[in-house]
DNA sequence: AATGAATGAGTATTCATTCAT
DNA sequence: GATGAATGAATACTCATTCAT
């Protein structure tokens, strides 16, 4: 069935490599961003010479297209699963949501914060992160919010608008936990109660349905 | 009650090339990022020599210092007046409360966007963004929802978590403006529309209380 | 008459640093070679920082094409004007012209040799010289030879063919001085003796017409 | 008579090894010149690996040296053999030797654009080249210009002087080809025509003697 | 105050050469 | 012998900052 031919040691020593590199590209352009990282400071911190960087990356942007491709791969496997949340009780189904979004952000923290700058200010680099993350999030997220939709299990809205809304609330956060503060940093919990309260239930005065 | 004195023709001209300057800077920043504006570019597009920018700026970071400072002074003025806003209706108030912040983004458009990225990568710059302007403004709203709590136009709910949330929100949709997600971008009146519809009444399917 | 403004003081300054650095250019550059010579030992040789030739000069090939504007200022000055030269004795036209020939060698003895190991490898370089320089140089000859050739001074030849002879001999001496030919470095005289030996008697045993 | 022993598989693989590199490294170096030219290039156009270079090169110069040996055996085998040309009409002769020089640089005008840009530039290669291949086929030449004054077929002339001129000559017309001189490249035969009126004849209004 | 030429530390990138496999 | 990944010294070029005019 599966006719991926075993890689062979030299392909894995070559993967290998471009973990190593990445990791520490990853790392340093969180600490510092990517303008303030030299290719000396990732070679060091790769463990290996500055001219291997080149074996491996065509130049220095290209590290960031790599880190961009390992969250896209990231996402693929471990966030986007919305068909295998639970579905039964609507309220259940958005926590599980919230926790998916939360993991997706924790394991990969470091990346979103060497990213998310250079994406505002790189033009390449923004068009692709929307392509390839951004938009089949926020495509994911309408298809969810219309299924439920028509179960009848959330009231009828604009989901595209909701659905943009929803992943501004998840990008604000993640923004608010670098900006320091510290709610956002060490109550996420309760933040994402905040989240179902109003999101779910909604600030006005009311009496939710049975 | 002002004593500040009159200001001199010198300090008009003063404060007049500071403008010219600070105008330059956020234009470019904006469209190329900070790190890939050159201060040649700046003296440039300001029409100074270069040695001038550094009569009125001690260093190419002071820029961004001085950017900081615009924004603060225009929320200042013209944003975080909540007081000024309708009370009465409570869901008017609020759309009142979201078109302060549309109206504070779309007149700051720039220069946010200038300064966003150098947030996420420079400490210094991140932590007086956060003290001068991300955090009055959640205090800003803790004391609206708390008011609004108090009089019993909104349910009862953790009102600093909840002032995370909207301003997520709104750092959210500027972030997805940015990214050229097309809704963000044209149709912010139907996500406004949403917020509401998410915010204040919620998604569940429910009976407002009239 | 001269309608060109006065060079101010600025404008003769920038000229004497272009010249500053081009001398230091052309020195090492015929020394060691346009590949040997690192930007480093031009600012050097020059007395300026390295930054500042770039001031002058976009890039280090630039430095290439400047060397290059000399020699065909100093062509069009100092060489060519073979109007200028004695015609009544053909001969004698013909001496004379060898020595103008001779003298533009000398006198740009070290800006030929610096240029020449770089026309042979870099294709804008050589159109340039070839245009610059050569064909002007080409053109002119087979107008002298034109000139002789209908006053009945030389025999009818193939009056292009002809030219390139010439010019070819002048090339290939330059070569073989380069080259360390003890005698093409030592006894120009006698070589050039030879040439009109050669080219004006022929090496036929004949009789020259008186 | 000869002792060499038959060559050895071994060495008949070796040998091709070396013609593989060589001709790789004359293609690109006459093509984009010596210092354009990468070990990469030459390793990938000789369809080898760049570590096996040097197994029969000891470093790039050493190419170089390599491909001077290879014209030096050429030299020696197909040119300089002017004992084995027509000697009884002198006219003849000369135009004999003409061609024997021509079809040198057509043969082997790849290898001669490949050397002589570095050979201006580099010392140790420009010394080998002329005690190699100039100096023996200048004394050639002064050799068999002997010859003929000797058997009073050419008017007595500086011999040595008289042979640096032919060889300018030719090495003169090589440069105007490669300069990109329309008539050198594609009218040779004029050329050549033009240097037997002018040094056998020569330009003065004369009669020759029959 | 304004200028802009000069500065030189800093940096991405290249590439000849080595060497473990 | 052949390979090609690893190396790191070398280098062209940039650009924030200074300072003499």
């Amino acid at each position: 069935m599966d006719n991926k031919p075993a890689p062979t040691r030299r392909e894995r020593q070559n993967a290998a490599r471009v973990e190593q590199i990445l990791d520490a590209a990853i790392r340093l352009f969180a600490e510092k961003g990517f303008h303030r990282t030299t290719t000396r400071d990732i070679a060091e911190a790769a463990d290996v010479a500055e001219g291997t960087l080149y074996n491996y990356f065509a130049n220095k942007d290209d590290l960031l297209f790599g880190i961009m491709q390992r969250l896209t791969e990231s996402m693929t496997f471990e966030a986007m699963h919305t068909e295998a949340l639970p579905t039964a009780d609507t309220r259940e189904h958005f926590i599980a949501l919230l926790q998916t979004y939360r993991d997706f952000q924790y394991q990969n923290a470091s990346i979103l914060q060497a990213l998310l700058s250079e994406i505002l200010a790189n033009t390449e680099l923004r068009q692709r992160y929307y392509q390839q993350l951004l938009e089949p999030s926020i495509l994911a997220l309408e298809k969810d919010l219309l299924k439920h939709s028509q179960l009848g299990q959330i009231r009828s809205v604009d989901i595209p608008a909701t659905a943009r809304v929803l992943t501004s609330i998840f990008i604000g956060l993640f923004f608010l936990d670098v900006l320091g503060d510290p709610m956002a940093h060490s109550n996420r919990s309760e933040i994402e109660a905040a989240i179902i309260a109003l999101g779910y239930e909604g600030l006005a005065p009311h009496l939710a349905v049975e």
